[in-house]
DNA sequence: GGTTATTAATTAATCGATTGATTAACTTTT
DNA sequence: AAAAGTTAATCAATCGATTAATTAATAACC
């Protein structure tokens, strides 16, 4: 009984550490750039073990890619349900959690978009694409509601709304070189990502969606 | 004289084609994904001769890239240096120039995009990255053009806006699954993608930083 | 409860395949 | 004859995956 209460917590604890390895290596260097030695090296482990958890280099890469993504989707959905607050409101909500979220887990986020972007048409790249989309309809669904509840302008375009919330976000995360000198300062300086460039992100699409999105936008403010 | 044209130009044309079939593959599955037997097999030539052209792989890439850039940085130029249009002109235009370029040539701003989120500290990547700024400064010329010149608002974020516009750009052209699930379209459908994602992703672009941006706004229009 | 059989976990060594690059021989052009 | 272009063959390195052997943990049995 409390042995194997043990042994299952140890077993689970060593798995979680070669995913947080393998996060961490893949996010940087890609999938093709990450060799299973160089995981299986980070991680303290026999290069076999991969194989023993995972089944492959691809089993390895899916664990990472959905253990990571729950959290995340159950907060938007939290948000997208509530009966309380307008369309409005709600998008304000999850554009805070999306950049809060995204920001920190940035070098995951990169992982995603590059293989997503790659043109492989297998099981892997498809799941991914449909991972995503849930967020995306997440979102889609505060808009529709918006339109239709009178709190958003009737010819807005919604998809596009959507791809300059996760495009302009994705620019400016998905490489720190480029990001860094458009900005002028160091995008992976934690401090000044938390306290500036976090904000000042925030800011701007709360900013640029409201003179898009409201009907009654007061810009004499 | 005349044998030595004829030569540089056969030699020439070789090369372009050697760049062309590998501008394909590289954007289609990334630089690592894509062999030297791949390029080489499907230019028609010996394996050897990339290197004999170019030296290596790296070489091939940079020598794909340079090739690419040079024609849309001088159209952005020129439109920047134009005395006689507006900051507002010459911002819509850019635009113009910039979806029809990119949307057309997507698969290798996928591969561009792809290649610099990599993490790498290398010379390609920061070559990679500097060539990608001469855009982007274009932009910033005119949005601080716009500014200084009354026709944009001043409390405007132009690093952000910048953002928006490649970002949104990139989230649309650089995963087809992705976009055509979301806009319910094909998008690598040339027909689609010409006659109608072009003039959307121009009109709203225009739209969204026309509220954003000017001054004058007229939203009663 | 102690001993043994069974299963799970882990290791080192190695497999075949593929990678980018190079060599030396050969052909064409100058 | 010299140089440039081109080829097939091969290099060493690395890749993901697998094997067989060993150790550790669990179950079964007397």
């Amino acid at each position: 009984m409390f042995s194997n209460y043990k042994m299952d917590k140890e077993k689970s604890d060593k798995k979680d550490h070669i995913l947080d390895v393998a996060e961490r290596i893949f996010s940087d260097v890609g999938f093709d750039g990450a060799s299973t030695r160089l995981i299986s090296g980070e991680a303290g482990v026999n290069m076999a073990m991969l194989n023993y958890y995972f089944g492959s280099k691809e089993g390895l890469f899916l664990a990472v890619f959905e253990r990571k993504i729950a959290s995340f989707q159950n907060m938007l959905q939290n948000i997208g349900n509530d009966e309380n607050m307008s369309a409005w409101d709600k998008l304000q909500m999850c554009i805070d959690t999306f950049i809060n979220k995204v920001v920190v887990n940035n070098c995951f986020q990169r992982l995603i978009t590059r293989e997503v972007s790659i043109n492989k048409t297998g099981p892997l790249s498809e799941k991914l694409t449909d991972i995503l989309m849930v967020n995306v309809l997440e979102f889609k669904k505060i808009f529709v509601e918006g339109v239709a509840t009178g709190v958003f302008r009737k010819d807005i375009d919604i998809e596009m709304a959507i791809a300059t919330i996760f495009g302009t976000k994705n620019y400016i995360s998905n490489s720190s070189q480029l990001a860094s000198k458009l900005l002028g300062n160091d995008v992976s300086d934690i401090k000044y990502m938390d306290e500036e460039l976090k904000p000042r992100i925030k800011n701007y699409l709360k900013t640029l969606l409201k003179v898009y999105l409201l009907n009654d936008n007061d810009n004499s403010k």
